[in-house]
DNA sequence: GTAACTGCAAAATATTTGCATCCTT
DNA sequence: AAGGATGCAAATATTTTGCAGTTAC
């Protein structure tokens, strides 16, 4: 368990400290969504601010965690469920939020269709958010 | 056109004053989606700051627009189905925002494909938003 | 030992709130 | 005239940056 937290930033050429350690492991327990906020009191105080920032903004990089969209301002960070070759990940799954309940879904299967763009445009990402209501609560 | 915009703030028991009218002509022009920042921007400095966030507040509770959650940390306002409609039917294409100008372009010819959602799950509304450069700064 | 990472301080941004004044109705 | 909306100032909150000290390898 341990070693699979250690072994994920090996692979992605990153240190084994502490912080990155804890940090990957509050994603995998939790299973979901963390924002960056969650992880600042879950870690209980342990770590600065700026040093949680500069880490999930290291792991998006590295295409370990990504982010998703909310409704409110907030972003969220989620574990990769495929490994990504580093520094290029395409977060290319469709996101539900819920206007009911406010949760925000990984539909890790359902894939961003490639849209055609004009000539002269050139894309860099892709959003796709469905809004409405999620299963819980219909 | 100005009646249009005047009926809708009517409509929604809100008095009509310069800002709420000037934000809504920005957004029947843009015809997608915009950012604070941008409609920061394109009033010329002429609204507070702060008249801004609530105006934009007021139109989101009163149903007149609605965010588009993005992954990056920006929230996009842009009309509801409902109430772009009139001229356009701004409904089911793909709006792309320039990273380097920032402007929002309607794709009216690139269509949203329907997504398939899992069972439970109830779409309201999809969002499609294609960032990168645009056709003038390539 | 060296390069990378962290923590602290502080700067830069973004958002919210209180209140006096002005505008719409 | 009355209630709501705006603008200003200031309080909060969020994110970024610089740098010195520490740690992983």
């Amino acid at each position: 368990m341990q070693n699979r937290i250690a072994d994920l930033l090996k692979k992605n050429q990153l240190s084994i400290t502490d912080s990155r350690k804890k940090i990957l492991e509050l994603f995998q327990n939790a299973g979901g969504a963390l924002a960056h906020s969650d992880i600042e009191k879950m870690s209980g105080e342990h770590f600065d601010r700026v040093t949680i920032y500069r880490t999930l903004q290291t792991f998006v990089e590295k295409g370990i965690i990504h982010t998703i969209p909310t409704v409110d301002n907030s972003v969220l960070y989620a574990l990769c469920k495929d490994e990504c070759s580093a520094g290029h990940h395409h977060d290319n799954h469709v996101h539900f939020i819920c206007d009911d309940c406010g949760t925000t879904y990984c539909l890790d299967h359902v894939l961003i269709p490639k849209v055609e763009l004009p000539l002269g445009f050139t894309e860099k990402q892709t959003d796709l958010v469905v809004s409405g209501t999620c299963k819980n609560c219909n």
